[in-house]
DNA sequence: ACCGTAGTACGGTGACTATCGTACGAAGCG
DNA sequence: CGCTTCGTACGATAGTCACCGTACTACGGT
């Protein structure tokens, strides 16, 4: 009971995220996040849209509870950024930041988890013609 | 009691170690792998010195049974190769396996994880001089 | 044959995690 | 003001995980 946001005191804890600082990111934080099938799929489509999302932007099949914490996962290991807007919580990935951190990181990440999209509509093989 | 080793007299299941095959490989299970400190060692070490090395050249501060347990994640999700040499155990990396199936993605984490090792050795600012 | 070294198997434990449901808070719209 | 939509908080639960210790197997040298 510090900010009461409906009285409209001050905006101290008003919807204010914790992010951590580029220094606090850990490698093994950011491959933790990304090792959920969940969470890389958040991630996929965030990269696909090179923009902000709401969370409910996401099909997920989860309720809304476990959609938030993996949100949450993602937040706090510095894979993306979000912020409130009016009712919604936009997400965006933090690509320059993990670019500056583990260059070319995200950009395998991402091109692995598409060539395995690949392989598995595909019949398994690495390489074959269609 | 299908082949006893001792009474040499099959070579079945004389110390053959299951790998997952290329097509098994899941990217989750090697991000998943290569989330652990411990694990992530391994592999780092594994990568330097570009051959085999036995278990026992890693000195990880844990026991026996977690090393085993470590080591068989790593060969399970596919990121390494177990072959038994006498009483020794060697451990490869799968080079050529990860490079086909996820271009680029171990030279960037290798690349990440030692960026983010300078950086804990500097005072945790992404570039500066020394 | 014996012993040491390398690693496994098994059983256990505490911590974390992915999931849920329900109840709640915050912003916008009528 | 009420209602709806979006997301959070709080348990609760079942599963996984990293770790240990002890007992065991396998190979090689003396």
């Amino acid at each position: 009971m510090e900010a009461r946001t409906t009285s409209g005191a001050d905006v101290t804890n008003a919807r204010v995220l914790d992010h951590p600082d580029c220094a606090e990111i850990r490698l093994e934080g950011v491959l933790h996040a990304l090792s959920d099938p969940m969470r890389l799929t958040v991630v996929r489509e965030l990269a696909a849209a090179s923009g902000e999302l709401s969370c409910s932007d996401f099909a997920l099949p989860v309720t809304k509870s476990t959609t938030t914490h993996h949100f949450r996962v993602l937040r706090e290991s510095g894979v993306i950024r979000q912020t409130y807007r009016g009712t919604a919580k936009m997400n965006a990935l933090r690509r320059q930041d993990l670019e500056t951190l583990f260059p070319g990181l995200l950009r395998s990440v991402l091109a692995a988890d598409s060539a395995e999209s690949g392989r598995a509509a595909n019949g398994g093989r690495p390489a074959s013609g269609p």
